[in-house]
DNA sequence: GTACTGACCAGAT
DNA sequence: CATCTGGCCAGTA
């Protein structure tokens, strides 16, 4: 048997393609969706793992608060915000995006 | 093996 | 709003 560390991260990774465009979620949703609940940090460090070289739409992957949790001004913050509203996710003044509107399990 | 760190989170102060 | 605390799991030194 392979060891599951591998399989959870494509199980992660798997979750992450699944969020439709124009929508968002955070690194817990993910985490409980890939069968992990409680290690959001996981989910954050299987999304670093693809350093930028991926289709997988990790953009669409906040904090729980609705904010980028990358470095403010940094290269991947910048295109993440960049690729959201490119699909037509709206950032407020404050930097944040309205998870009441955009969340993947959220209607409005 | 231990210790520290991190693209996290929720609650308390 | 800022700061701290405990919890979670994996990577790195």
């Amino acid at each position: 048997m392979a060891s599951f560390e591998a399989d959870i991260n494509q199980r992660i990774w798997q979750v992450v393609a699944a969020i439709p465009r124009g929508r968002v979620s955070t690194y817990g949703e993910i985490a409980r969706r890939a069968g992990m609940p409680g290690a959001a940090r996981r989910a954050g460090a299987a999304l670093k793992a693809l350093h930028g070289q991926t289709r997988i739409p990790w953009h669409r992957v906040l904090n729980a608060s609705g904010r980028i949790s990358l470095p403010p001004g940094s290269s991947a913050a910048l295109t993440q915000r960049q690729r959201l509203e490119d699909e037509g996710v709206a950032f407020k003044p404050n930097g944040s995006v309205d998870m009441k509107q955009f969340a993947w399990d959220s209607e409005v």
